[in-house]
DNA sequence: CGCCGCTTGTTCACGTGGTCACAAGCGCCC
DNA sequence: GGGCGCTTGTGACCACGTGAACAAGCGGCG
């Protein structure tokens, strides 16, 4: 790790970080329109964000634009990619393969995107040995041999909430240092794993909130165009 | 300030509306367990955040507490629900019932709390007319009388992203004000409608961004334990 | 009835993130 | 080759959110 030749040092703030794979999905779409360069303004219209925040977080990556000109499209799109870690494929296991499990196990857009399905765990014994998309369902004990066999960069927590922290756990042993959790409950893992959630329940009540405090509790169906109390629209 | 009657006018902020239904959820696991009353320190433990911040954002909601004693942990509950909006039911549509939007419709922890399913509605004439969790898929095309058969509150976007901003649009334009887009695409709304999203591809790629920092690339197996660089395990 | 320990509610200092504005720099055209 | 318009990159400023520290206040105990 005493690379120290580069100035690769440059830390990215979090909240930049989260924007990247938006811009970089509103790259892919100017390349299809074969857009050889783009400026930052347009950039912000298709990524929803403004002009001024697409310049700083841009320049978190290095000098890549052309004053005058724009950001080569191409150009950008591999530098954002190798910084993501796009240029490699990572492969994900996903644990729990019941509702929502078999939905993400048959959705096509990871392995599309570099996240391969690498392996499917479960504890029940009826679902394990069945085959999901053309991979065979194993037991969550197998995880370590699992691990061992290929390499598993990221686990994906589909199991009920009162299972979620014992299968962190479990992956965590086998070597997994990136976990993203839909299970509603917390999962507490050591410093040096990342931990993401998604969590429905709680999307919900965020709008619910904001909804109630609109007015839009349901018995009015004329909306006083005057209450703007609406902040997740961003 | 023009004082106003009600002291209502408090303004929650964003980052504390998002942490409210942990904390709910908290204090129901609280509530099981049987215990009265509730430190900050306690319930920082269960929602995953620190105390200081506990106290904070339950000031915003008013002085609930007793020193000394903590938080009367049905009373705050009650409190927070009522904030929430959560003393009603809202009614959801989900739009787009291929993959994602069976497993969301198959989901029974929505009804649980508060959140119904009222309405599924799809494009694809081969969907439309089938029976999910009991309930009748409809035409997209339905979607402005299904609103005057029964208040629709929130909408879920679970449609290809092609299709995201026009289902948003029709929507909206059937009195939805509070949408949830699964798509992996920008969707515009006016201001008086919020709009949350969940993407997980971008949640892969900040996974991707953090382990490829931390040096997990692969290839090798031994990790070195000094590299500390993985913030998203908040 | 007064003291004491415990926990809240709030204040303050700090860091992070967002917005604005503008000089620097590039390409193009005359 | 010089000027000019356009767009980047960045520095300054402001708003928001976080973390620590502490006085205020409650209940209980002697
Ligand atoms: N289905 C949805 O649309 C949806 C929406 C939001 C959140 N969630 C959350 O996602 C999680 C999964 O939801 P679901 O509807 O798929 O649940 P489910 O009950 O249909 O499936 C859970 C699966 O996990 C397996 N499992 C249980 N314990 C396990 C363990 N220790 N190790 C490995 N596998 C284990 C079960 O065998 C089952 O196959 C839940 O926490 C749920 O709250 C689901
Ligand atoms: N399946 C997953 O696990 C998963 C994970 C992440 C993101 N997503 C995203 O969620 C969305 C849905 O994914 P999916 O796998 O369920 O896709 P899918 O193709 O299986 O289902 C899409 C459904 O939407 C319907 N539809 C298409 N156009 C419509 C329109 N104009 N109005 C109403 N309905 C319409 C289709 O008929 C189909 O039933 C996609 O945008 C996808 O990228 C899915």
């Amino acid at each position: 790790m005493a690379e120290g030749s580069k100035r690769q040092a440059r830390k990215i703030p979090e909240a930049t970080v989260a924007r990247l794979p938006i811009y970089l999905r509103s790259l892919l779409e100017a390349a299809g329109d074969g857009l050889p360069t783009i400026s930052s303004e347009r950039l912000a219209e298709l990524s929803g964000f403004n002009a001024a925040k697409v310049r700083k977080d841009l320049s978190y990556l290095g000098s890549y634009g052309t004053r005058g000109v724009g950001y080569d499209v191409e150009y950008l799109q591999y530098q954002m990619s190798r910084e993501l870690g796009l240029t490699k494929d990572w492969h994900v296991v996903i644990a729990g393969l019941g509702n929502l499990g078999h939905a993400l196990a048959n959705y096509g857009g990871f392995g599309d995107r570099g996240f391969p399905v690498a392996a499917l765990v479960d504890a029940d014994p009826r679902v394990v040995g069945t085959d999901i998309n053309g991979i065979t369902v194993r037991h969550i004990d197998e995880l370590d041999a699992i691990a061992a066999e290929s390499q598993i960069d990221i686990g994906i927590i589909a199991t009920p909430a009162s299972a979620a922290q014992e299968v962190a756990d479990r992956m965590i042993a086998a070597g997994v240092s990136s976990i993203l959790n839909f299970a509603p409950t917390i999962v507490s893992v050591p410093a040096e794993v990342s931990l993401r959630k998604v969590d429905l329940a709680v999307e919900l009540q965020i709008l619910s909130f904001y909804q109630q405090r609109r007015g839009g509790a349901g018995s009015t169906s004329s909306l006083p165009p005057e209450t703007a109390a609406a902040p997740p629209a961003g």
